[in-house]
DNA sequence: GAGAAGATCTCCT
DNA sequence: GGAGATCTTCTCA
């Protein structure tokens, strides 16, 4: 039987209001959902990565406030959408009580709802690449910055919530990617094994090595 | 106001 | 494996 929005149930408020690194574990195996008029798009959470406030240097709220990085100082169970390298939007739910600085950066998702509307979007990519980076699985899912600080605790044109019966896992962590400053942080998480995470992997031999799609 | 950097992706070699 | 695309945001003068 195939997954529906009805079944998957809103995170609460109070789910976001705790530590950034707690809130990144506790995300993966959690569903994203996008609706988009009569389109459902589903996704499962697989890899997150946490960013702090003024103590880490890889956050974009180091430096403290700016107009881009207020979500991120907001209620916590917010969308933080920003964009980036002149092409991607990244998606990030923001944690922490308000006035304190965190998010955690949606990374990749498993495609399980809507593959069809995903594939127009991306079109000629493989079912394990839709998604696999925060800037696909932002053009899959169709999310841009007018959903930027979006309330993701009501079902709506975007939330994150879980299924009534979850699948057990196991985490996998490594540094962030693509940062300069705090890779000594291990607050990348992921879930063990799955083929839809992007970029650097652990093998067997406790080596990082940068996945390859035949 | 100018210049540089950037939580990325894709194409080309 | 490397470089270009492309443009927003921030810092500094």
């Amino acid at each position: 039987m195939s997954i529906t929005e009805e079944s998957i149930d809103p995170l609460p408020r109070s789910f976001y209001e705790r530590g950034t690194v707690t809130v990144a574990k506790a995300l993966l195996n959690k569903h994203l959902v996008r609706v988009s008029g009569s389109t459902v798009l589903i996704g499962r959470i697989v890899e997150v990565e946490a960013y702090g406030g003024r103590n880490d240097p890889a956050s974009h709220a180091y430096r403290g406030k700016t107009p881009r990085n207020m979500p991120m100082f907001g209620e916590p169970g917010h969308a933080y959408i920003y964009f980036t390298y002149g092409n991607h939007y990244c998606l990030n739910v923001t944690t922490r009580p308000p006035g304190v600085a965190g998010a955690v950066l949606i990374r990749a998702v498993e495609p399980l709802k809507g593959l069809n509307t995903m594939k127009k979007l991306r079109p000629g990519v493989s079912e394990f690449q839709l998604a696999n980076g925060p800037g696909k699985l932002t053009k899959a899912f169709a999310i841009d910055r007018s959903l930027n600080e979006v309330d993701l605790t009501r079902r709506g044109v975007l939330y994150v919530g879980k299924t009534r019966t979850e699948s057990s896992f196991a985490v996998e962590r490594s540094p962030r990617i693509g940062i300069t400053l705090g890779t000594e942080r291990l607050w990348r998480f992921y879930i063990e094994s799955n083929e839809y995470v992007s970029r650097y992997v652990l093998t067997p031999g406790n080596r990082w090595i940068r996945r390859q799609w035949q």
